[in-house]
DNA sequence: AAAAAAT
């Protein structure tokens, strides 16, 4: 795919046709890049090509972007017409070239820069941009628009997170956002954004990552965590300005079209990365270092163009930036800084070998020339390896769950049987109240049923869209956009949206179909109530939902819910029900992951001899088959699964199946 | 079982 594909600027469909690459050519994304890493013995050890000359001496202005003015990106969102959430402010503003290029002496003189909130490195320093006004506005919204009402987080609710940090040498927590360790233009931005106090995970990555350590935290999404590794990397950014280009061979050929990112971020869905891309902008502001993103299912020519107008904090998911390293566009040679987000997440999707081929594979500087930081909501086996590849003496930060003991979000479980979820659901819709100007997040579980209900709503005339992978990109932005803004308060998803969105203002989600994993339920419902809100949460629930039931009770029981009484007889038949049914190996180690989201394996002691907290052992909470005091009653059948757990119309003295 | 992800 490196082939004369560059030229042009068709969509890159025609290209394949005209290449005679038709359909027979693609290769599933899970298996793309297979036989490469198979077929490169060097892919684990042998960095011998990259990590010859690297200077620890700081870098001289960069030629490249300096020349280049480093405004057009900033005028257009990140990389042109792709709409999204943050576009709003500026579509109709002129572009600022005439007042910019008139002077026409230097347009590196960071004195034009300043008028446009863009700094720069330049021998050694930090030129700060001066303030923009327009570009404040667009960055940091305005109260005015719902779509960009600024998410700070400030709550109290914050503060009963537990958080434990392990490991050699762990820093004492920061308390607010000062200078030191913060970087006063950071700190700044952090006000820009209505940031107050620093969330427990930030209160700890931020010294950490000061302090030149590697971090491994088990966090999910609404825990601040892309402050958490944004403001300490952006903040030291600022400070020590690019680490320097490498060598370009030969030199002969003009200035070269590669990106070379002082730090990059890797995320696993697209609107996920354009959100951190999205955040990264707000505390990049009047610095030098210049925020892109990369991702697939929109115009490459448009991201070339973009990163070639300043990369320096790269957001990317995966697939998208293995492509255009192959290009030779992207350069991983400069890397000071890697995060891997979602990283459980990315190796579900079959990301890990493109994710060792970028970390391990190109020419990303090693462990000990980089600072890595990885975020996991979970720490299985495969995390713990990639962990131990990808660090270096880390530090392990075990964050709790944040939804779950917050009793902002109303969880209410309604039986409803599969043939009557549409009436149930247009019941709910129908009764919120016109007022509530809030948008509704209905979740499904397959893409065809997001399809079929968002038709079905729209047949009743209700503004609703959906939101799901085999969209088209441009499909998915425009429907978070007018989900945003409140033109379409209704969005139908599939687990595209379960998991990092920040939407304000979402007052209900609607588990018209519940997940089967109690962490993806705890993440959907953590679309609404956030920032200090609160917000209701409807499940729909029946026997195909079994499952999930115990684990869904117990939450509900944390966040002191009402429980139905059905819904206890539910769970109660359900854990003296058949033994394997959870099927990871008894069941995943609760304790660790309600407590903390998961243990530091290095510590030893408790979750098992593998120190896995999840599969081998389970680390506490219900390991094994429970067989309970109530004593005698068989599981149903033999083995659990499968058919095993509704086979049939199973008559118990409950009743109800 | 489904979803997501360079074309």
């Amino acid at each position: 795919m490196t082939n004369g594909l560059v030229n042009g600027t068709t969509g890159m469909e025609t290209q394949f046709e005209a290449l005679g690459l038709g359909r027979s050519a693609y290769v599933p994304p899970h298996l793309r890049n297979v036989q490469r890493a198979a077929s490169n013995p060097s892919l684990s050890d042998g960095r011998s090509s990259w990590a010859a000359p690297r200077t620890a001496t700081p870098p001289p202005a960069r030629g490249g972007f300096e020349s280049r003015g480093g405004y057009s990106d900033r005028g257009r969102g990140a990389f042109g017409g792709a709409p999204r959430g943050g576009m709003n402010g500026w579509a109709g503003a002129p572009a600022p070239a005439a007042n910019w290029s008139a002077p026409a002496s230097r347009t590196d003189s960071p004195v034009q820069r300043e008028s446009f909130g863009y700094g720069v490195w330049k021998d050694g320093k930090h030129i700060t941009g001066g303030r923009n006004i327009r570009m404040e506005k667009e960055l940091f919204g305005d109260a005015n628009d719902p779509s960009k009402q600024h998410t700070g987080i400030n709550f109290e609710k914050y503060d009963d997170i537990p958080v434990e940090a392990t490991g050699a040498g762990v820093p004492e927590p920061v308390l607010s956002f000062t200078s030191p360790p913060l970087d006063p233009v950071l700190l700044e931005n952090i006000g820009y954004a209505m940031y107050t106090t620093p969330t427990p995970v930030q209160k700890y990555s931020i010294p950490i990552v000061a302090g030149g350590r590697d971090l491994m935290a088990c966090a999910q999404t609404g825990s601040g965590k892309t402050g958490g590794f944004l403001f300490p990397i952006l903040s030291a950014s600022f400070a020590q300005g690019p680490r320097a280009p490498p060598e370009q061979g030969g030199g002969g050929y003009g200035r070269s079209r590669k990106a070379y990112p002082t730090a990059l971020i890797l995320a696993p869905t697209r609107e996920l990365v354009s959100q951190i891309h999205d955040e990264a902008r707000k505390f990049a502001y009047r610095s030098w270092v210049r925020p892109a993103v990369v991702y697939g299912g929109a115009d490459i020519n448009q991201q070339l163009r973009s990163i070639e107008r300043g990369c320096d904090l790269l957001s990317a998911t995966p697939g998208r930036l293995v492509d255009l390293i192959e290009r030779g566009r992207i350069s991983l040679a400069n890397i000071k800084y890697l995060v891997l987000d979602e990283a459980d997440r990315m190796l579900d999707m079959g990301f890990e070998p493109q994710i060792r081929r970028i970390v391990q594979g190109e020419d990303m500087p090693g462990t000990t020339e980089r600072q890595t930081l990885m975020f996991s909501a979970t720490f299985p086996r495969d995390i713990q390896m990639l962990a131990k590849d990808f660090l270096k003496d880390y530090i392990f930060l075990s964050v709790g769950r944040v939804g779950s003991t917050s009793e902002n979000i109303t969880q209410k479980i309604e039986y409803v049987e599969d043939n009557d979820k549409r009436s149930v659901l247009l019941d709910i819709l129908a009764s919120q109240s016109k007022e509530d100007l809030g948008l509704t997040l209905v979740f499904v579980e397959t893409k065809r049923m997001a399809d079929m209900l968002s038709d079905f709503l729209m047949g009743n005339n209700l503004p609703a869209t959906s939101i799901h992978g085999d969209r088209t990109q441009r499909e998915r932005e425009m429907a978070l956009q007018t989900f945003r803004t409140g033109r379409t308060p209704i969005m139908v998803a599939t687990a595209v949206a379960a998991r990092g969105l920040d939407i304000p203002n979402v007052t209900h989600v609607v588990n018209y179909d519940l997940p089967s994993d109690i962490d993806d339920y705890v993440h959907r419902i953590g679309r609404t109530g956030r920032a200090g809100n609160t917000g209701v949460s409807t499940a729909f629930f029946n026997r195909g939902n079994k499952n999930i039931v115990k684990d869904l009770v117990e939450l509900l029981r944390e966040a002191n819910q009402d429980i139905p009484g059905w819904l206890e007889t539910v769970a109660h038949e359900a854990s003296f029900g058949s033994g394997g049914f959870r099927g990871r190996g008894g069941g995943r180690g609760r304790g660790a992951s309600r407590g903390g989201a998961g243990r530091d394996y290095r510590q030893g002691g408790g979750g098992g001899g593998s120190g896995a907290p999840y599969g081998g052992g389970g680390g506490g909470g219900y390991g094994g088959n429970r067989s309970t005091s109530m004593g005698g009653m068989p599981s149903y059948g033999g083995g659990g699964y499968g058919g095993g757990a509704y086979g049939g119309p199973q008559a118990t003295t409950q009743g109800w199946w």
